[in-house]
RNA sequence: GGUCUCGUAGCUCAGCUGGAUAGAGCAGCAGCCUUCUAAGCUGCGGGUCGCAGGUUCGAAUCCUGCCGGGAUCACCA
């Protein structure tokens, strides 16, 4: 904001002092390095081009000029071609008296438009939810708040993989292996249950196509021909073709799924306004590929299968309906995007999905065009990276693999422990200490995952990865309870209106310096859903933490010198530990009062 | 092989819409608690920004080529 008035300012200037027009694009201003003396550096180079003067005299133009003209300008020192400004000390206490009450500072009101839909989550009822998914749910989630933030109108959306071959594996492992086990019987989640029966499918599958490769089966064809595929793909076609026991055994195991997912939901602070079910959906998608079929867009061949031709976009034929006459992912997609564009008329449709369906996506958009989906151009990929492990890619049929309830709770005993070895839990009844467990546990995980550009893939080391120290959740929670403790020790009311501030106090460089961080974090707000990176907001409410901890480290609050220091340094704490609130919150992460 | 993507300190990551001597944290070393919470603060060491060209007054950042890692190109999802 500050930057961008000097730079209208400095446009403005060589207009008046060299007679010349130059754009608004080119970037003049940045923030001054701090082995400089300044707040904002003009960089003067691409001046001199079109002005054809030597750097030195057009920084000591401008600097005049705007020292005299701009009214925030203190001084200015010209360096080797950059204009070092400083501003006016009032500027920044001005700033300060005209947001520090604000609760909703950075933060704009949802604006009466189409919404901006995303999804996120996306899980399969095979299996239990793992690392990957911990990642996309907390870049969902804290997109969702961060656009909310923006002004958009955010419609936070989960779409249930409940159907599909890969559900017809664990159903039939079931059926055979289980002898009617279920989650009470076991005392196991049911996400986790059903898991389980996916594993012992996968390995069976295994074990049979062996043994047809050792009698003399390519492996290819052993894939195809063992037993145990034809069986679960005889269970889809018997689900599609809605057989009653299928059905039932469908429902019953999907609702064990649902229970699991809805635990770990609550245990990570993620939620949904809507959530969608491909078993809901994947009609409506063949419905589109028959119209599509009817209208000449889309090819059926001899074995009754159905495709769309691609090539002229250069890409390949795209499978839409096997020629059993079931339906496949893609086939599902068409139909979920159409009911979700139904219902809301999006002007956005967001997908937080890995980047290994960058093609998938591609395909979507384009079949959808090739459908007459003008609206395809709203769908927008947010493709982010896959987590890591040390020794390479997660492998979820090694069982290599982080399971999301496993890691959660292993970062909570972990917070406790922390907590503990610092003796810090003398006045926690054990009810709020294992609150504080939780709040710390997530916040080191989710920090630790959005801190990352989403678009990155990211190493995830279970024995390293989570620290308590340094640039880490815990540490700017631990800033937030720090100024919570003096708040309360402060015991003065908030102030109302401006009272105090009519007193004529100067703040002094280091109480500068956080208004300057505090200034710039409703851009950073925007900055970060345009990017739809997080990780903006998470380095933002690092750097502000620990020029605040500095701060608190090198000057007194309660027994500055004089009143007038004080009441403003309380105010100055209560502001940053405000805007560490809310950026925190727009992360998903919650901050303790203490801790 | 085609397409896409990544490569910055021992490790994990910022910086990438071009600007001054490339930043943090962790790990290592050395300090700071009779004073508002030491999950903190201060200092030190640590870099051919994968390599080579090009564009530019100026390149970690943009372009090209190469090397290395990953993803994807299924009648899986």
């Amino acid at each position: 904001m500050l930057d961008q008035i000097l730079a209208q300012q400095t446009i403005a200037a060589v207009k008046e002092i060299f007679d010349t027009d130059i754009g608004q694009e080119l970037n003049l201003i940045q923030k001054t390095r701090k082995e400089f003396d300044g707040d904002l550096t003009i960089v003067v180079f691409p001046l001199t081009k079109i002005l054809r003067k030597s750097p030195q005299l057009i920084g000591e133009e401008l600097g005049k000029y705007l020292q005299t003209h701009s009214g925030m300008v203190q001084a200015y020192r010209v360096v080797s071609g950059y204009v070092n400004i400083t501003i006016k000390p009032s500027f920044w206490k001005d700033v300060f008296i005209r947001n520090y009450g604000d609760p909703s500072f950075g933060i704009l009101k949802p604006a009466a438009e189409d919404p901006v839909v995303i999804e996120y989550s996306s899980p399969n009822t095979n299996k239990p939810l793992h690392l990957g998914h911990i990642r996309n749910n907390l870049i969902g989630y804290s997109l969702a708040r961060i656009l909310g933030a923006c002004g958009e109108n955010v419609v936070k959306v989960n779409l249930v993989n409940d159907r599909g071959i890969h559900i017809c594996k664990s159903m039939l492992a079931w059926q055979r292996w289980s002898r009617g086990e279920t989650p009470e019987s076991a005392g196991m989640k049911g996400d986790h249950l059903i898991g389980k029966y996916y594993v012992l499918f996968e390995n069976a599958y295994r074990e049979q196509v062996k043994e047809l490769v050792g009698a003399g089966m390519t492996e290819e064809e052993a894939l195809r021909q063992a037993p145990l595929m034809g069986d679960a793909q005889r269970m889809l076609k018997k689900w599609e073709e809605r057989d009653k026991e299928t059905l039932a055994l469908w429902h019953r195991m999907n609702q064990w799924a649902y229970n699991g997912f809805d635990e770990t939901y609550r245990q990570m602070g993620v939620d949904f306004d809507r959530i969608y079910y491909e078993s809901d959906t994947y009609l409506l998608g063949k419905e589109l590929v028959e119209e599509g079929l009817r209208q000449g867009l889309l090819q059926r061949k001899e074995d009754g299968s159905v495709w769309a031709d691609l090539t002229a976009e250069g890409l390949d034929w795209k499978l839409l309906i096997r020629s059993d006459g079931t339906s496949v992912y893609m086939t599902q997609d068409l139909g979920t995007a159409q009911m979700r564009y139904d219902e809301f008329h999006p002007k956005k449709l967001i997908y937080v999905v890995g980047n290994e369906q960058i093609y998938h996506f591609d395909v979507l958009k384009l079949i959808l065009k090739k459908l007459g989906k003008r609206w395809s151009d709203s769908i927008y990929h947010l493709s982010y990276g896959m987590v890591e492990l040390p020794e390479g890619k997660m492998k979820s049929r090694e069982g290599k693999v982080v399971d999301a309830d496993d890691l959660m709770q292993e970062m909570f005993v972990t917070a406790g422990k922390m907590t503990r070895e610092l003796g810090k839990l003398e006045d926690f009844s054990d009810e709020e200490a294992s609150g504080l467990f939780r709040q710390v546990g997530l916040a080191a995980l989710k920090y630790f995952i959005l801190k990352v550009d989403p678009m990155k893939t990211m190493v995830f080391n279970p024995e390293e990865s989570i620290d308590f120290n340094g640039n880490t959740g815990p540490f700017i929670q631990y800033t937030y309870a720090r100024i919570q403790s003096v708040l309360r020790k402060a015991a003065v009311p908030e102030m109302s209106g401006n009272d105090f501030f009519s007193i004529d106090y100067q703040p002094i460089p280091k109480e500068i310096s956080l208004i300057k961080i505090l200034a710039v974090f409703p851009s950073t707000v925007r900055e970060a859903g345009e990017m739809y990176s997080p990780a903006v907001i998470a380095a933002y409410v690092y750097d502000l933490a620990r020029e605040y901890n500095q701060f608190y480290h090198d000057h007194s609050i309660l027994k500055a010198t004089e009143p007038a220091q004080v009441h403003f340094r309380i105010e100055l704490s209560r502001f940053v530990g405000n805007v560490i609130k809310t950026a925190m919150g727009l992360l998903g992460i919650e901050v303790p009062e203490k801790m």
